[in-house]
DNA sequence: CCACGGCCTGATTC
DNA sequence: AGAATCAGGCCGT
């Protein structure tokens, strides 16, 4: 037990068992999330607005927080990294695909998040045209200026803002940030959010082509970002983005190199993965990642 | 329904 | 060195 009267937030620390294949390392590097930091062994970042670390160990995940011991803390980590996905059934599936054996062969544990979907679609409107190390920036820039300040062991972060406070922020504001013309985009987003037009959470539930033409109802929110939220935070695992260098992957591979709509690449995805369509674009995006960069991702 | 130019900003390239 | 070019697209025409 922690004692209440230390001047720092005490943390505690508690185990969550995993059997399931889990690389926490690759996953939380994967371009999906965005303010995951190392912290000598462990990762620092926020499981919804509790600051937490995360260790992997032999027997699972290390969970340090403010309330460490508690269940609820267990329990979020475990959505979070969608360890209630059947990841051998899914490799089954992916493996059938020569394009994808290599990719699942060598990174295997690497999982889809499920994250905060309000914090997800702020990242990927901010990522068209953009990429990692310049999104991690901005998100965190965000959080710096707008959310609230937490500290676990000295750390000190902040949580991510509400869309409350970032439509109060507006878009000059968010442009001094850094995000460019994505600014607008935001502010518009943080508005119909924090006003009730969009609701998010319900978007959750709903299925995928419904909860997919919401989302692209929003300013900055086309097609492949649509697919990345949905994909991502929402539950969709059949969302299968399509980036410039998927795309390429795919067209080369399947489509005789000839340029094909992003329906038509969706829906071959579809029908080639089912399900399992958001790792097979998982394994594909963090295969080529690896490929350009001639290393395993840890950043810059 | 498809094609195209323009867009913040900063890192890399020429 | 200073100028193009490009980056996990999207919007408007």
């Amino acid at each position: 037990m922690v004692t209440p009267s230390a001047p720092t937030e005490p943390s505690g620390v508690a185990l969550l068992p995993v059997s399931q294949p889990l690389d926490l390392a690759a996953t939380l590097q994967s371009g999906q999330a965005f303010r995951w930091r190392p912290q000598g062994e462990a990762w620092s970042g926020f499981l919804g607005s509790e600051p937490v670390s995360l260790r992997q160990v032999a027997a699972g995940v290390e969970v340090r927080s403010a309330d460490g011991a508690r269940d609820a803390m267990l329990e979020a980590l475990w959505r979070y990294l969608r360890l209630d996905d059947d990841l051998p059934a899914i490799y089954r599936r992916l493996r059938r695909d020569p394009l994808l054996v290599e990719s699942v062969d060598r990174h295997s544990g690497l999982r889809i998040l499920r994250q905060d979907p309000w914090e997800c679609l702020v990242a990927f409107i901010c990522s068209t045209q953009s990429n990692l190390p310049r999104i991690s920036r901005t998100q965190e820039a965000i959080a710096d200026a707008l959310g609230s300040v937490t500290t676990l062991d000295g750390v000190v972060r902040s949580a991510f803002p509400t869309p409350e406070a970032v439509a109060g922020a507006g878009e000059e504001r968010l442009r001094a940030l850094g995000l460019g013309y994505r600014a607008a985009f935001v502010a518009r987003t943080a508005e119909a959010v924090a006003s009730g037009t969009v609701d998010l959470e319900a978007l959750r539930s709903a299925p995928y082509a419904d909860a997919r033409v919401r989302l692209m109802a929003l300013h900055g929110v086309g097609e492949k970002v649509a697919d990345c939220v949905l994909l991502f935070s929402m539950e969709k695992l059949e969302s299968f983005p399509i980036d410039r260098w998927v795309r390429r992957a795919v067209e080369e591979r399947y489509f005789g190199g000839r340029t094909v709509p992003y329906a038509t690449l969706a829906s071959w995805a579809m029908e080639t993965f089912g399900p399992a369509a958001g790792y097979a674009q998982q394994y594909m995006f963090y295969g080529r990642r690896l490929e350009r960069r001639g290393g395993p991702p840890p950043g810059p």
